[in-house]
DNA sequence: CTGAAAGCGCTTACAG
DNA sequence: CTGAAAGCGCTTACAG
């Protein structure tokens, strides 16, 4: 293992020297500097990162924590849940972003105390925290505002001193989800949405609502039906409707999600029914697989690299921004949202 | 930030009894590790991780090496590609192990050389590896073997002094997949595979040429098509197929994995077939997804936490077997496979 | 059983 | 521009 010390020797300098010209200090002779990096290249010297992270008291690892659930103690715990699938091709571009910035990613499980969770950030000396936490009344989220490290959430809307988030354009994407349908006639449109307090929700619940609004049409309660995130629930859901409503009183279905209507989808062709013949379905996120769903669905794209970027950067300078500015503005980062029309949505056909 | 110093102060000992104390050393009296015990709790205390990395010259970090392609200098970059979905679920087990273990999971990414990859490795002083690597020929992989630093691969089957490999019993859940078809009176049918030299792929294509074998078909080189892993490509081979054989000369597919099979059941729907009406589909590795395609999908299950669970407790066991044993005998796991019987597949209907 | 001392590999005021 | 020295927070022979 070559340290520093080697390298200072063969170039005849001192470990401080060779440090600065690392580190770019402009306070080191250019033959100085020349020796220096050739006895990098020929020792093949790399520093050690940890004793970096030790002397600077801040390492070059960027921790990502995912609050999916309140109890889940690792990172990934979740992610085989159809409800976050969308999140994973986000992480792909959040990885590269971090990669280009030379930051390491970590995955921190802490299957403690939320005080300890903090505590162990803090001990890994990260230099910021990513972090996608779905229910907005996780008390993980205050702790993580309130340890003061610089921290960028995706889609919850938490601020601080040191937090900021970036979040899709929810509203004006579900809008245009049901805009669409009404151009095509749809009157009766049923949506498919958790009964709970995220903001993801929320903003879809609006983004709905205000499309039907503008429409001059009414909103119906009956029309705003409760489902979880995932596939199977999405799915039960849609059977009970189907069921439940004889007559069919809707001729479309907004999904909270790509991956709900691909349950949708499902229970539709269960239930003999066709898309969009009877039925048209709209889904939200365009995940890959929406071209293989049967029919291929129409769908909102929310922008995962934009997303990612956003994040990363703004987490990136928040970092290397050492100076505290008091009057610092973090403003939160909203991508826009768009209509990828495939087969899953078509004319409306009366009801019976 | 409480440090062992403060430790020490407040329970009358010093800090190299705190660090004994702190790692069940039993040259401790009873009265001092209870002072101690209190010490750490009334002050929060928790070790420096960075400092501990350090002296002990080794991180409690694994870091999770994915080299899906040649040229991937992130870990997850290839993730969104349908074609390692399978791998997401895993590394879901995977990291609940590992935090069981108390370890960390580091994404290291490196866009440099193999030589500078394996040094950034060592000089996070990474304890050991997790890796899946499917390009047999991919060079870091020896690099990594030849690392020295505590290895397992999944699905590669690379082996050295500290390395060993996990893989599922590939060639035998393509035995079964086959076997199932063969029983239901197929006789002619395709398997869908990369044409490329890994490990899984090959495996695969034993099975399947060894269930004909034991039924007394003949292995016709025209029932053996060449695509890739992904979705895609699965889907515009069956299109090619379906077109190029005219009239049909198979009635079932053994595609390479789920992923693939939902390429090629959105073929097979374009082209106004019906499954199994017309042609039956086995997956391979049991996806959650396989129960929403359309018809669900018959397949063959991989144990992911199995596989998770022996490449972890494998790999911990390297790391903490901290005498080299030189006749120690790494013997690579091999977890069992099994049919799920679903819709995709049903009795064979006589070709025109 | 316990403490003083050295050391892990680096960085950074402090002098010069 | 450069080096000697101190220090980051811990662990571990070495004495006692």
């Amino acid at each position: 293992m070559v340290t520093s010390e080697q390298v200072a020797r063969l170039a005849g300098v001192s470990r401080a020297t060779v440090s600065r010209a690392l580190n770019g200090s402009p306070r080191v002779s250019a033959e100085a500097r020349k020796r220096i990096e050739e006895a990098i290249v020929s020792l093949g010297y790399e520093p050690d990162v940890v004793a970096q992270s030790l002397v600077r008291q801040r390492s070059r690892t960027i921790a990502l924590c995912l609050f999916f659930g309140n109890d889940d103690s690792t990172v990934l715990s979740r992610f085989g849940e159809t409800q976050h699938y969308f999140y994973l091709d986000m992480l792909r571009d959040v990885e590269r972003e971090i990669a280009d910035a030379h930051y390491d990613l970590l995955l921190h499980s802490s299957s403690i105390a939320q005080n300890n969770y903090i505590r162990g950030l803090q001990m890994r000396h990260v230099a910021g925290i990513l972090a996608i936490a779905l229910n907005p009344t996780d008390a993980r989220i205050q702790a993580l505002v309130e340890a003061q490290i610089p921290t960028v959430f995706i889609d919850s809307i938490s601020q601080g001193q040191n937090s900021t988030y970036v979040s899709s354009d929810n509203l004006d994407g579900s809008r245009q989800a049901t805009e669409h349908l009404i151009q095509l006639g749809h009157r009766r449109i049923m949506t498919l949405l958790p009964g709970t307090n995220g903001p993801v929700g929320s903003k879809r619940r609006a983004g709905y609502c205000q499309a039907l609004e503008q429409a001059g049409l009414p909103i119906d309660e009956r029309l705003i039906y409760p489902a979880g995130w995932n596939t199977e629930e999405a799915y039960r859901a849609t059977m009970a409707l189907l069921r439940e409503r004889q007559p069919r009183d809707f001729t479309a279905i907004v999904a909270g999600s790509d991956l709900m209507a691909i349950g949708i989808l499902r229970a539709i062709h269960e239930c003999g029914l066709h898309i969009p013949g009877d039925i048209s379905v709209v889904g939200f996120d365009d995940v890959d697989l929406c071209r293989y769903t049967e029919p291929p669905l129409t769908t909102i794209r929310q922008d995962r690299s934009a997303m990612a970027q956003g994040a990363v950067q703004q987490l990136i300078q928040m970092i290397e921004a050492d100076d505290q500015l008091e009057e610092r503005q973090l403003s939160p980062i909203i991508t826009p949202t768009q209509l990828v029309v495939r087969a899953s949505t078509g004319p409306a056909v009366p009801l019976a």
